[in-house]
DNA sequence: CGGGCAATTGACTCTCATCAAACTGCGTGG
DNA sequence: CCACGCAGTTTGATGAGAGTCAATTGCCCG
């Protein structure tokens, strides 16, 4: 795979225009291919001396442990995100990673991290705002689990899904593959895995969205845009400033 | 005031020794000081050319709203805390900013951002480390609306708060001065202001904190701690990585 | 064929929102 | 100096949304 057709360089692309030489650094960081089983952990909370990773192919979750034995998936990965890059600037890793799928991702080391953003700062420009970008979902998580109800977080979750899938070319406008189990989608939006299961029947009752089989389809996406109160407006923004 | 005394100076000076140079440059930054009544915002979703702030005095929310009416504040600023770096680097805020108090304000033009990151790259790092570490906090009160139930929710949320304050001293082991009303607890907790009300008189009968006439007063902090199962983990990372 | 995991459904419970109503402290203006 | 209004706090009563427990179904895979 070059660089050209990586998710990532895809996903930037989407906002800036790379520059040849920008490009070829980019297929450089892509060297240390590694793939990870699903279910193993990545990374874990308190470890030190992270690296960072560019996802290529498979699907993410990042989540932290309460002490009570519940979990709260923080954000899922999907190809052409970064992994861990907060853990790194942090020096510790403030959260767990681990594969949903059986995952391909390039390690960045540190100082490849740091080289690149030295010698190529548009491209360090553009990392910097894709975890601005990132940020922002979270922050959207966070208003969804504050003041959604299960309904309309679903839907949001699902909306959100279909537009960042839809920039690496892993969505259509009808729907997508999904694999995320009902226990999943519990653990991100804050919800039991049964209330998961009815909040789908409900929207798939209501002819809105049907989720069955690992894929996602739209019935009626304005309807659904419309319950979730979905503004894309904090995925859509201008690229990133480059210097 | 001088740099050294700014909480700006005082909450990175916790983690790094600064060189003389560069608290002459965080100096500088706080030269266009500005003052901001309480209530009027700063800054709305969606403007573009955003400045970022650093907070001198006073208390500041950030938050979202939804056509539902409903608000989820995302975090309150507290002196020496950055305002907007986000919205700058994303070039469109993405958020609310609002003064709870009559804050002091140094604005910081982007301008001046990107030279003083050019110039002393140490305090650029620094600065990226700060963000890094208010984005684990977001991710920390995302995990409590998702799956901590209002009482630790609140006992979580006051211990916090303890922490940041005490860093640029405004806190003792005692308690703090909090100026924040019922309500504007209530959206930043994702509950109802007459539920905080309760759940506050619930911790105050519990023996473990009061939190009277803007006044938060621990009366047990390992039993707070015990309950909201507090972990400074995510606030004590190491200083950011210099260059 | 049996084990195991995910999805599904029903019955019951509990946390928290909502609605309503006092009550407080406080600044303003008559 | 008091009446008034207002914003914030406090308390009670009721109901809805979501959790928990439990049982069943379907399916993949050894």
């Amino acid at each position: 795979m070059t660089a050209l057709q990586s998710p990532f360089a895809r996903k930037l692309g989407a906002f800036v225009t790379l520059s040849t030489l920008e490009l070829s650094v980019l297929e450089r960081l892509h060297s240390r291919r590694r793939t990870f089983v699903a279910g193993r952990d990545i990374s874990h909370e308190g470890q030190t001396d992270q690296a960072a990773y560019i996802l290529a192919s498979g699907w993410v979750c990042s989540y932290k442990l309460l002490t009570n034995g519940s979990r709260q998936i923080v954000d899922f990965q999907i190809p052409g995100d970064f992994l861990g890059l907060r853990s790194v600037l942090l020096r510790t890793a403030d959260h767990n990673i681990e594969p949903v799928t059986l995952i391909e991702a390039s390690e960045v080391p540190v100082k490849d991290l740091m080289e690149t953003f030295d010698a190529t700062p548009r491209l360090g420009a553009a990392v910097l705002w894709a975890a601005s970008r990132d940020e922002a979902m979270v922050v959207e998580h966070l208003v969804g689990l504050g003041r959604r109800d299960a309904r309309e977080r679903m839907a949001h979750f699902l909306l959100e899904l279909s537009a960042r899938l839809k920039l690496v070319g892993l969505a259509t406008a009808d729907g997508y593959a999904c694999p995320l189990s009902q226990y999943l989608l519990a653990d991100a939006l804050g919800l039991s895995a049964v209330h998961v299961n009815r909040v789908l029947r409900e929207l798939r009752e209501m002819g809105l969205v049907t989720f069955q089989n690992g894929q996602v389809t739209f019935q009626d996406f304005d309807g659904l845009v419309a319950l979730a109160d979905f503004d894309t407006a904090y995925l859509d923004h201008e690229g990133p400033l480059m210097p």
